[in-house]
DNA sequence: GATACGTGGTC
DNA sequence: TGACCAAGTAT
């Protein structure tokens, strides 16, 4: 690699290329294409979000719609189904709305140019440039998880990264040690680096190709790089799920499409005290058994929600077969295939056992 | 600038 | 058990 003025330091960027071609991952199943459309589809799912639980989602998801007009002509349910499980479902709103704009303003063609690409829906500055790289060539930093330990520790950057000031420096010092050839090589390296050797937890760094020249490792403090978040008290939560059975079937309601699980189809949420006239107003139900099912705990990132399932058996009422626009009888057998979040999918499952043993 | 947004793995 | 966080983005 010649000198370059845009580079001031060529050895960085060598040191990672010449590893990732000798020891990097390079059987990943997105790996080997150039298809825009595969590349923005596995920049998305590896968002906050780790290899190994992506790959089954990808390929299912590719089986399903295998191009981007077969995903804009789908309908946002149908997307959900593939991504239930998968979190942060704003994600696969986002993807199926990015292919329609594709679609309709590029001819369907997917845009190269990065500024292009982060003026999708859900594409922002890192996963445009990772999708420019590696899809058309380009000549653009990211800057993932991955990227920012390694750099934190290489230039021994102090602060947590979530803050705008140490982020900024990240960025610089991303766009600085872009090489002039063989970004893509370069960037899965640095990527490859983060999440084999570079790790949070045991680094290991007798094996790392940037050793000699790691700031962290020099100072003797590598565990203090990246800076941690700053402690933060967890909030708890508590919620009441409607089970209504009639027959096999369990009612759904689709969430707004604005805050958690977001358009997913979930059990409706009733007030914790004094439930039942809210069930028998807002769904005109009429309830012929009642049984409280077991808590059940769960844990998202920024706060932890109790749940408590209230089971409703409900007549069949033949001239009420039709669900409410936003509502859904679902047969239980079917459940296991449905938009619908974790802890749901959890209990409709218990429910499918339960039921079927009576 | 701070917070919302999921789930599963790790220690 | 609970804290932390992973191929970040949107508001």
């Amino acid at each position: 690699m010649r000198p370059d003025a845009g580079c001031p330091d060529p050895a960085f960027a060598d040191r990672i290329i010449r590893w990732q071609r000798a020891e990097g991952r390079h059987g990943l199943p997105w790996q080997g294409t150039r298809d825009a459309y595969r590349v923005w589809l596995s920049e998305i799912m590896l968002q906050q979000t780790q290899v190994a639980t992506v790959i089954p989602y990808y390929e299912r998801f590719l089986q399903r719609f295998p191009d981007l007009a077969s995903l804009a002509a789908a309908s946002e349910t149908q997307v959900l189904e593939l991504w239930a499980g998968l979190g942060y479902y704003a994600r696969g709103r986002n993807l199926r709305l990015a292919a329609r704009w594709v679609m309709d303003r590029h001819g369907g063609k997917f845009p190269s140019r990065p500024e292009a690409i982060a003026a999708l829906p859900g594409i922002g500055r890192s996963t445009a440039a990772a999708i420019a790289v590696f899809a058309f060539g380009a000549r653009a930093a990211i800057l993932d998880g991955n990227v920012k330990r390694v750099l934190a520790r290489a230039f021994a950057v102090p602060g947590f990264p979530g803050k705008a000031a140490v982020q900024t420096q990240l960025w610089d010092l991303a766009q600085q040690h872009l090489p002039l050839e063989h970004v893509s090589t370069y960037t899965q390296g640095l990527m490859d680096l983060g999440s084999t050797l570079c790790t949070r937890t045991r680094p290991q760094c007798s094996r790392c190709p940037l050793a000699d020249v790691c700031l962290a490792l020099a100072q003797g403090e590598v565990h203090r790089y990246p800076g941690t978040r700053p402690p933060r008290t967890v909030p708890r939560r508590e919620a009441r799920f409607l089970v209504a059975l009639r027959g096999d079937e369990v009612l759904l309601e689709r969430r707004p499409s604005t805050g958690i699980w977001g358009g997913l189809w979930c059990f409706p949420e009733l007030p914790m005290e004094d439930w039942e006239p809210a069930a028998v107003g807002r769904y005109a139900l009429e309830l012929s058994s009642r049984r409280d099912l077991e808590p059940i705990e769960h844990a998202f990132t920024h706060f932890r929600l109790t749940l408590h399932p209230v089971v409703v058996v409900v007549a069949a009422a033949p001239g009420k077969r039709v669900a409410e626009p936003g509502q859904l009888w679902l047969e239980l057998a079917q459940a296991g295939g449905a938009a619908v979040p974790t802890p749901v999918r959890r209990l409709l499952a218990r429910l499918e056992r339960t039921q079927g043993a009576q």
